[in-house]
DNA sequence: GTGAAAGCGCTAACAG
DNA sequence: CTGTTAGCGCTTTCAC
């Protein structure tokens, strides 16, 4: 800027008027600053301007991992959101891991953004206490955190979700209905779970924890844990997956449980030739992109199946039918999830809508407005879409 | 830090030293230090440090949309990389709009990040120039820029992945091979187009522009162009898509296509009874979700279709059998791609590779590696499942 | 209209 | 081992 100053015979002052377009500078040495800049090619330091200013019109976002099509849309929808803000995102991966989600919002925390959106992956967020004194606004969104710290929270309706999702099932007359959630340490899969058992407790249905099983939506653990229900003297009749990772872990599980049925004529699709799900598709065909694009998962479905094989297969229940029959609902919306066949029927939640929320209460909060904390809570929306209308198996 | 100093009874840059765990400071001392700091919550301000130092340790990455599964993948590579390497990354989404790509870049210019990665939506970076000439590297990936501009980049084997798809449905015996590319604008579509060509040429077979369509990969435009290409007097027995979005689309597209098939006998799977792809679903259930989440569509099959209701269903053809026989390539792989009926045979790219190969190449020119550009290629990696191995349908 | 001086919070370069 | 001084690039304040 001195240099600019030096070049056009102007003072330093005058530059930094012209660089932010203040009124009261002469045109023709406005004029003569400005080429002075183009021939230098300076650019204004925002670090340098955001120190003596105080606001960064940046905010910090810290999810759990943008490769997620949940997480990603969230996170193009806070994105929109700060620009139309003037303001630009910082975006971290938690993984998941409460260390580094700290150490991700120390960081933006330490780069003064004005404000951060926050998927915690944690319950204590007490580091954060010390800067939002400090003046740094912050949002929660789909999870809140732990009671010590009262903030903007942006949630889905989890359990209200699961408990609609459910009671379609035993609608359609279900009444043995397995849950596949999520790790139970994380809020909204405790929450989707209750929400199930809201609903069969609705329904006067007892609660069978053996047909509940609550883990990481890895294939190993997914398929194992469906093998086993498949194979309980009272087995299910119906699926409700608590999470789109879950369910698209737990389709691939019955794409495995029922494949080699001996007589593909199941109360389902299947009987074709070439390949249908859960009918008799090739698995050498499968390759390295079955855990899908982005995915960071190392285990292969190809390998679990295998160590099994001949386990649940001769079971006495017959798993493969009851497989090919299970009725299916999911928690959370997936890309062709109605290409599916049977189309799979789902809880949505809308990730843009809590993205845009979020950001949008951040923004109203770094505007000035001064409320009390805000706890807003979104709908889920029920998508019969052809699995989760699969009436009850019976052999 | 000030306010510190005061409280322990030290000077600013004993507190300096602390905070930066520099040696040689007196162990009593720097306990002194870090009370006052814990009592004062103080937190060091990463812009002033900036300013002071030179770098900033923060790098910003352009893509076209975070919410798109092959650029979120990218994004956490990315994110993953720079984490390793003390940096924070700024992510910002072009939309495929050089404007908004320009603006996108120049803030985080001014924000004085080290380096960006680019996935450039338009040709022209002069814009770019007069920041590299400040110091700031970039690396482009995915795409390159106009060869005004010489800078690292980071690509895929576009042409030759397109070639060996195209070449793979050539040797399951079809000659009549439609592409369905996006927006011929971008250079991958183009390269892709290219490398469709190339294998044509290399069999011997002709080049028809009736069975080429290039445009963005909206699901109206798309189920438009497949409908025209199989109302042709010779239609396509085969198809090759252009990327992920176009392939989902084109897979909706033949689902619609083939819907009321009146036998639903064709050469592939089917004729189950509650639902098949390409066989009679149920639109009434397709729903909102149907372009998937984080879906930025605003076009609804539905209306596409209804509005055509009996026009091209009718065509000489009988369009619904040759939907319901197409063989598909698709370029890039996609979730559940596996779990279709067939399974859809792809080109995979691999978009974590793609990242990480990008962001390490800039980590190591901002460690000083000064070689010549580099223009690295990365593979892709033809995955047959089922779709891609169909024969050609005869009536 | 324009400019000079002070200082945002920090660290580099020197003292002691 | 500790402290002083200068200055990163900019904006604010106030004077001309």
């Amino acid at each position: 800027m001195n240099d600019v100053a030096a070049t056009a015979g102007v003072a330093l002052k005058t530059v930094s008027r012209v660089v932010n377009d203040e009124p009261g500078v002469n045109a023709a040495t406005a004029e003569r600053v400005r080429q002075a800049i183009e021939l230098l090619g300076y650019r204004r330091n925002d670090g340098a301007r955001v120190l003596r200013r105080g606001r960064t019109a940046s905010i910090g976002l810290v999810i759990e991992d943008v490769a997620d099509p949940f997480y990603s849309g969230l996170s193009r929808a806070v994105e929109d959101v700060a620009l139309r803000n003037g303001s630009l995102v910082f975006t971290g991966s938690s993984g998941e891991d409460p260390q580094r989600e700290r150490e991700l919002v120390l960081a933006f925390c330490a780069r003064r953004v004005d404000g951060l959106v926050i998927v915690p992956a944690g319950y204590d967020h007490g580091y954060l206490a010390p800067e939002l004194h400090a003046g740094i606004r912050a949002v929660f969104a789909d999870r809140p955190t732990g009671p010590a710290l009262d903030v903007d929270t942006v949630l889905c309706d989890n359990a209200g979700g699961a408990r609609t999702g459910v009671a379609h099932l035993i609608a359609h007359g279900h009444r043995r209905i397995a849950f596949l959630g999520d790790n139970a340490v994380i809020f909204t899969a405790k929450e989707r779970l209750s929400g199930y058992r809201e609903a069969l407790d609705a329904a006067g249905l007892p609660y069978d924890p053996s047909l509940v099983s609550m883990g990481p939506p890895e294939q190993a653990r997914v398929t194992a844990a469906m093998a086993g229900m498949l194979a309980l003297d009272h087995p299910p009749t119906a699926l409700f997956t608590g999470n789109g990772q879950t369910t698209v872990a737990a389709l691939r599980a019955l794409e495995i449980l029922s494949a080699r049925d001996p007589e593909p004529n199941s109360s389902r699709g299947g009987g074709s030739a070439s390949a249908s799900p859960r009918g008799p598709a090739s698995p050498r065909h499968s390759g390295p992109a079955s855990s899908g694009p982005g995915g960071q998962e190392s285990s292969r479905e190809g390998g679990w199946a295998s160590s099994r094989e001949g386990g649940w297969a001769s079971s006495r229940h017959g798993g493969q039918r009851l497989a090919a029959s299970l009725a299916i609902v999911g928690f959370d919306d997936f890309q062709l999830a109605d290409l599916l066949s049977p189309s799979i029927t789902v809880v949505a939640q809308d990730p843009i809508r809590l993205g845009r929320t979020a950001a949008e209460l951040l923004f109203r909060r770094l505007a000035g407005e001064n409320g009390p904390v805000e706890r807003i809570q979104l709908p889920t929306h029920l998508i019969p879409r052809g699995s989760g209308e699969l009436p009850p198996a019976t052999f």
